[in-house]
DNA sequence: CGTCTGATTGAAGATTGTCAAGCGTGGTGG
DNA sequence: CCACCACGCTTGACAATCTTCAATCAGACG
């Protein structure tokens, strides 16, 4: 078995997933018994705006970008599913329909729990509930702080921001930036043309250091958070 | 007692609120035991940013908007909240504070129940968890789509939808808008010049008519909804 | 009648998007 | 092993949208 296959056990998808975490071990037993399992190679979608919502998808291994598409054919970036991060949730209830995409960026194994499954356990498992209401409200809060940076601050703001966000935890001096500059610039809600021509500009400025096409270095955080 | 002057009971609040509609008379007595009741004149706050959040707010009567400040000091809106809407799940159980202010746009009266006490309540009431859960993915979808519009589709766009939501349900020609171009302004991430040149260029070219200052009809809902 | 708040309009300027061309690099096939 | 191709990134010139600042206007209310 070579270094890129990974088995991935129900018990693995169980573990991973914050939501589970704290549960009993029989309740953790039986949520196992529940999941299936997919492989999604690099560029395939896990679900597409239209398909049913009728399942819980959790990210066992790789990375999926989930967005949505305007009317004019847009892409807006929502967030990147990264190991452990799960979705579904939203249109799980409410909806029947899922009304974003998502693609995987790399080769991406998943685990789904079917809806009806899903919310058996949520009766049976008042941990499991709790979980579930507290996952969703760090959500609801980041979007509503995505939408305020994305009306209020300007690119310049919004992608230092990013930076320093994709950079905190690294100790390290030098970090790669985990997307490409379009799917950066969709997240941001602007165009590649100007993420390179902000990132050039804060080069100049001395705030950061370019080191490869996607490698970059802080140099001056405080006043990265300071561009207003 | 005058006209603006109501009595809220505890049972009030209970019956207003969806996420307790379907509970069963017993839990509903419950809950009502649970409540604290306070009310606002307009203008005043609710809570703000920074401000310990250890209460689930539910709207009795009034309405109450709902922003974040921006670093550079704009306002963004992020909803309001009418009669049986409620707000606070999101930093009641993740974060101790709040990260937005919610204001009252007039005399409000509002029902509230401790984290403490919302949390025994939620491991005792399955049903409750579920019903909060489909909640918050309501609003996780209504965030995203607030994001994705806000950032791939133009003002007037963004403004025609606004008008076209606002409008919709009621069957009556002409509406009111429910709020100052300023609130509807920073709703919309944009400033109140633009939304009052905007309306009066819809008007121009005929989609809709201006009865009032802040009334106005829909004439060609067709024609708006294509605005790209 | 005067004042205060919010709405409108104008002119100027900045930011960002668009279109088009050129560059670099990694991967593929000859 | 090299040449070429494809893809993404960069850069430039230009256009459009939107913001900002300032002045004026309209309506509500004491």
């Amino acid at each position: 078995m070579g270094k890129l296959a990974h088995d991935h056990t129900a018990e693995d998808c169980v573990e991973l997933v914050t939501i589970f975490q704290n549960l009993s071990a029989i309740d953790k037993k039986t949520v196992a018994t529940l999941v299936t399992h997919h492989h999604y190679k690099s560029g395939e979608y896990l679900f597409s705006a239209g398909d049913a919502a009728d399942s819980l998808i959790i990210v066992a291994h790789g990375q999926a970008k989930v967005f949505q598409m305007s009317a004019s054919g847009k892409e807006q970036m929502l967030r990147i599913l990264q190991t452990g991060d799960f979705d579904g949730e939203a249109a799980l209830f409410s909806n029947s329909e899922h009304n974003s995409y998502a693609q995987a960026l790399m080769d991406t194994a998943v685990c789904q729990i079917s809806r009806t499954d899903f919310q058996k356990l949520l009766q049976m498992t008042p941990e499991l509930a709790v979980n579930m209401v507290n996952a969703l409200g760090r959500r609801v809060g980041q979007l509503e702080q995505q939408t305020t940076e994305a009306t209020t601050a300007s690119v310049e703001s919004r992608l230092a921001n990013y930076l320093l966000e994709t950079s905190a935890g690294l100790d390290e001096e030098v970090f790669t930036l985990p997307l490409k500059k379009k799917d950066i610039a969709t997240y941001l809600g602007t165009t590649p043309e100007t993420i390179s021509r902000k990132l050039t500009a804060l080069t100049k400025q001395g705030m950061i250091e370019k080191i490869s096409n996607n490698e970059f270095k802080i140099l001056d955080a405080d006043r990265l958070m300071l561009i207003d």
